[in-house]
This record gives C-alpha cells, sequence and structure tokens, in this order.
DNA sequence: GTGGAATTGTGATATAGATCACATATCAAT
DNA sequence: ATTGATATGTGATCTATATCACAATTCCAC
C-alpha cells in the first residue's frame, strides 16, 4: 500500500480504483475526522451505527464471536480501506465489530452524508459499488474455500488476506506484514485450531514460504502462497 | 415471494425495495428479455460477462466447482432476483456458473446500460448498492458458520437460504420450496458429504422440522429451523 | 535485569464428518 | 408395466482436525 490518500481501496486490494479529485475534495468536506487509541473499540457487532469511516493511517481488525464463543477474524485492514459501509447501506445493524490495533485517525462520514455525496456525484456510487463487488467476489471464494481446502491452504489464505489488508512490497518481490500478528489471530481468519495454525505456519518458516523478521510475518514467495491458497 | 414484477429484491430476501416506477420503466426499456430451458447454463466461471440479469420467472443455480471438482452451491435463486451483478461491478470474469433449473425468463441489462441508467437515476445506484451489502452481510455469516457450526447447523442453513430464494409462504407458517432440489444440491450449498446431508434431512423430517410435499421440501418450523442455523 | 503474562511448539488423544460399499426407493422414458 | 437411471438410506471404516496437556519461548512492565 502506497502513501497516497486520494485512494478508496477496499480489502479485496488489486489496482485500487483512484477516486477522481473533485469527488476527494467533496468527501473531505462531509467527513468528519476520528482518533482511535491501539486496542480501542470502533464499534461492535449489533450496534445500530451511522455512517462508514475512511481508514487514513492505522490498522484494525473486523471480527464476529460465534454463540460458542470463537472469535473469527474476518480481515485486519490498513489505510485507504471502507470500513462500516454494511450498515450504511443496508439500515440493519453492525455486522462485525472493529477494533483498532494501533493508533488509528478515521474519516466519518455519515449515511446521509454519504448519500448527499453520491446522489451529487455518481462516482463515488461507483466506486462503493465496486468496492462491494470485490468484496462479494473475496467472501463467496471464501466460503467455498472453507468447504474444500485442507488447514494448510486456508492458513495460507489468511496470509495472503493480510497481505491485501497490510502488506508493505519490498524488493525482490517479498511482502511485509508491518503489524505484529498472533497466531490465535491467524487461526481465527483461517477458521482452525490455534495449535494447527501453528504446525501450518511452521512447516511454511520451514519451506521458505514465510520468514519471521523482527516479530512480523514476511511473505518471501508470494506465488507460492498463493498457489497453496488456491480453491 | 410475491407476483409483482417491479420489484428489485435480492437472494438475501427480508423486505424487498420497491424500484420507484419510473426507474423501473427506465429499467424495462434498457434491457432485452432472454429465455432459458431448464437445465441450460446462462454463463460458466470464468466466462467474461457482459452485463446483468434480472430473473422475472423461473429459477436458477449459481455454482462453482473446486480444484478437487466438488460442484458448490452458492444458492438457488428465484424470481425478482438480479444475477450476474459482479462480473459488471468490477470487470472481472464471472464468479459462478448461473444455471436454470426450469424454464426461466430473464432480462439482460449491459454494462454501459446499466452505468447509463444509474448517472441518470440514482435511485437505480443505491438499490444495487443494498443489493450488495445485504448479500455481502449473508456471505459474510456464511463464512463463520462454516467454521464454527455442526453439519446439522449448515444444513439448516442451506434451507434457510433456499427458503429465501424460492420460499413460498403457506397457511400457517409454513414454506414451501416450490422447486425439486436433491439432496445433493442441498450437501452442496451446506459444504458437507451427501451421505451426512441425508442423515441431518432425516432427522429434520422425524422431528417435523421439514416434510416432504409431492417430492418437494417443505419447512415446517421455520423457526426452529432459523434457531438451529444460527451462528 | 527480573518476574509474570502472554505467546508459541509439540506430542497424545478424541471425534466429527468424509469416504466407502452397498441396499432400496423413485423417477422418467419406452 | 418394465427397465435403466437417478436419487436416497444406512452401516462400517478412515482421517483430518479439534482438543487436551504441557514445556519452552518471548514479550513487556517494573
Amino acid at each position: 500500500m502506497g502513501n497516497e490518500n486520494n485512494k478508496f481501496s477496499g480489502m479485496a486490494g488489486g489496482k485500487p480504483p483512484l477516486m477522481p479529485l473533485c469527488a476527494w475534495r467533496a468527501f473531505l468536506k462531509a467527513a468528519v475526522p476520528v482518533e482511535l487509541r491501539a486496542r480501542e473499540i470502533l464499534f461492535h457487532a449489533g450496534d445500530e451505527g451511522d455512517g462508514c469511516y475512511l481508514i487514513r493511517a492505522g490498522t484494525v481488525k473486523a471480527s464476529v464471536v460465534s454463540v460458542d464463543g470463537q472469535e473469527r477474524l474476518l480481515a485486519v485492514l490498513g489505510e485507504g480501506t471502507l470500513i462500516g459501509e454494511l450498515a450504511l447501506l443496508d439500515d440493519e445493524s453492525r455486522s462485525a465489530t472493529v477494533t483498532a490495533l494501533r493508533p488509528c485517525r478515521l474519516l466519518h462520514l455519515t449515511k446521509s452524508a454519504f448519500f448527499r455525496l453520491g446522489d451529487a456525484n455518481p462516482t463515488i456510487y461507483r466506486l462503493a459499488l465496486r468496492l462491494l463487488a470485490r468484496r462479494l467476489r473475496d467472501t463467496n471464494e471464501s466460503v467455498v474455500a472453507q468447504g474444500s481446502v485442507t488447514v494448510q491452504g486456508r492458513v495460507a489464505r489468511a496470509f495472503a488476506s493480510l497481505a491485501e489488508g497490510l502488506g508493505a512490497p519490498q524488493a525482490g518481490g517479498r511482502i511485509l506484514l508491518a503489524q505484529r500478528v498472533t497466531q490465535s489471530d491467524i487461526a481465527g481468519m483461517a477458521g482452525v485450531a490455534r495449535e494447527n495454525a501453528s504446525r501450518a505456519i511452521n512447516e511454511f518458516l520451514r519451506d521458505g514460504v514465510l520468514a519471521r523478521v523482527k516479530g512480523c510475518y514476511a511473505i518471501e514467495k508470494p506465488e507460492r502462497l498463493r498457489q497453496l491458497a488456491e480453491i
């Protein structure tokens, strides 16, 4: 992820579509800044929520807990990502809990502001549609993967997803995950037991697919990882 | 699902938002009718696809096959549903294969027509956003369910989803699934082995949660089913 | 630095659910 | 009606993964 701020990229990653400058200005003007301390919760699943947030700096995680108390991480999201848009769009309650992993600067856009903005500037709607489409595509894939892929593969997927959310590309194609992530987090993303995530990760470390750099993981062979995550 | 045609409801179901009449007229004018025979394939996953389709009559299934050849059913969809919108919105290839389960009448809207329509009439974009949001919410839930719910629960979810897509509410709260569906289909939706889907279904029949009516399933206790499907 | 807490590694079970192997039932076409 | 094909039911395995039970590390607060 670059340093530019006029992005509107999704957790789906890929080439992030740029927002036209005029739209971006209008966006900035309508939004209000919000600060988050590390570990602070932005909102809980089930909350009534008004509006969405754009991450300008920092990292958050989106998670839900199932009836049996298991936490399931849906994603770890970084700069440039839009969050909280579901409740904005369909008037239901928040579908996940969002927690800051480190101090964050966000922009908050209320529901009414969003729709005013969009009505005046259809480009905004188009971008939002594209963003949602990407996410839906990813999530659909997840569903299939969950049922047809082994633990190794699902852990590989978790890393791929982390790379989208907070990967910093390095020389030689390496991708550094510039944020401490625990095995429990990864297990939560992959939907596997922590112990088994541990075993899978260690295999990846042994095979040189992953490496550990100052407590953070680095993806040494993104191509190999993608193969392992294949549906 | 009712018989009105000016709907724009999603597989997510619930109260389908009505499309304002003017928008609906414009939609009709821009769209071209398509007919599908039973078992005919509308498009394959991976195809380049232009535009989306609205189901006016009939039923289709959306599926993908994983590398190991397992077919995974994403949904069974009926009248009033919009399909194929992902490729429309994010310029990637078709994410699933769509097959007619019975003869269908569809409306096809090309990409350019869709965006022309939306730019002229932001209501269209708003509806599309809401539709995608609902689907994304459902799919997110699926992901969590897949990891934290037992076979019984997942089969229950499959039936709940079928009810959304093609359920006909009857007197006394019963919901009739007005379409023959095989156990393999259900297993494909739940992501479980057919044999185990069979066992789960029989328990439901024994407990009176489900019933069989002329080869079709009927949900006798929707509330109980929902409980079983709870995350 | 030191100590306590949080994370991680790893073997030994336990088990849900897949897979296999058929018998049985149902359907659709001649 | 007869017949092949397709769908279903049900036991008997088998296996991947969860679970349990710790030891070994690493982290961070004082």
